[in-house]
DNA sequence: GCTTATCTGCTTGTCTGACAACCTGTGCGC
DNA sequence: GCGCACAGGTTGTCAGACAAGCAGATAAGC
């Protein structure tokens, strides 16, 4: 078999509730701070039991769009939808035109993220860089697969800038490159000389953040995040710049 | 009366399982892939009904962290934590550390959607942005409240990126900052003169954007950004640079 | 022996009805 | 007018039931 396949499963009730209610936010229909319908009343209106609308309307909360009071009903959230900022594989972030998108977010803050710890990166920031560079040579000589150490390189970048909310930004893009990464480290990356164009990019960036020129760091993040797009098969070199002209 | 208070209501009882669960997972008692014990088994477990453990489930459906398959159980998700990438109030994102983690965020991008709108911008995104200026100096003029028009010119710059990413992203950060807003604009901010240092600022992106001078913009950006962090009180003066060593 | 159909037990999905806890507004007594 | 108890409505929680889907064991057919 040649992967796992998943095929649509029927949905379930309380799904399609939420869903629709989160539709009457954003159609207007409900305006921030009114009252939603009473489950009573949505129950009726649906055709479905309490239960369902419980669940669907446990999701909205979770989701932050709405807040409950016992004895008083529930309420859309102040700020429903933008009180939270959230990437996610719905989105299509994994292939096609989303993917364009997540990956050029993850270009503009890696060149950011390369700057800010270039000012900011400790000893013991440079020296566990240069341990997992050292790893990914040896992964090079061996042609082994090593894109669980470029992200653990990435994230050390993102350690060294001392904010926790660019580390966490960087293990989701981890984890959402990762599943959509081309071949770079593997056997194919290593005939076609990928893995080896990756590496000079990553020793670029380490050189840069070590010596402390923040501009430096910043250049080479942007091209090494550049050529891995293209790798990727993203913003083929048509003039589709935006950082990459800085990049080069 | 001086403030809305929200005061400490009773935690439900499905929202403590949750966290409960939430718990478990972080902890490693249970891994990505494994199934959650049965609905009637967490019954036992924590003494409710299995309407409170349904709805801890639901929550924790729509927060990305199990999946459930009728007939088959509840399992932890793959990329349970990193598979969305959230920043959400309840992260002290409104205060102290949280804040200035933020606000670097939002420094970091925002230079680079200069950057990108500088490289992309059509003209009719410029001429929305030359009606928000105007309609700022007006403001300006008649000492007005005008922080609708700052989020709207930074937004206006995010669309002409053309990646709707970027927009979200700006929207989530208006409404951040904007509940921890400075007088930058109403009175008192004006008789400081901060309101006409911060519309300097703004043309200052313009222009960069219209000459489609990409280094410009993200400097014209970045120094906004520093003066606008310095303004909050964040970052002062001292020599945390980052990007504002790049800015000046 | 191997494949295929059926059965069985378990688990989640949904429904129903009930009671407790909580809030708002009304009307009563003072 | 003021405070208080009460009623009605709403969400929170519980208990029990049946339907739908799944996995593994068992039986039937070749």
């Amino acid at each position: 078999m040649p992967e796992c396949e998943h095929l649509p499963r029927p949905p379930r009730l309380a799904d399609t509730l939420s869903r629709s209610l989160q539709d009457w936010v954003r159609d207007r229909r409900l305006a921030e701070g009114d009252r939603l319908p009473t489950e009573k009343q949505l129950c009726e209106h649906f055709g479905v039991s309490r239960a369902v609308v419980r669940e669907a309307i446990a999701r909205l909360q979770a989701d932050g769009y709405v807040e409950t009071r016992q004895g008083l009903g529930a309420f859309v959230a102040v700020g429903a939808g933008v009180s939270r900022f959230r990437i996610d594989r719905a989105d299509g972030v994994t292939r096609g035109d989303g993917l364009r998108e997540v990956f050029e977010l993850r270009q503009l803050m890696e060149s950011g993220i390369a700057e800010l710890a270039a000012a900011r990166r400790s000893e013991s920031d440079l020296s566990e860089m240069r341990m997992l560079l050292g790893r990914m040579e040896e992964a090079l000589v061996e042609r082994q697969q090593a894109s669980e150490l470029d992200d653990a390189f990435h994230l050390a970048i993102a350690a060294a800038t001392r904010n926790p909310l660019l580390v966490r930004f960087m293990e989701f893009m981890g984890a959402q490159i990762q599943s959509s990464r081309v071949p770079t480290w593997d056997d194919e990356g290593h005939v076609r000389g990928l893995a080896a164009a990756a590496h000079d990019e990553h020793q670029a960036m380490y050189r840069a953040i070590a010596d402390g020129d923040v501009m430096a760091a910043r250049l080479a993040a942007a091209g090494h995040l550049q050529a891995a797009a293209e790798r990727l098969g993203l913003a083929p070199g048509e003039g589709r710049s935006g950082s990459g002209r800085v990049g080069r």
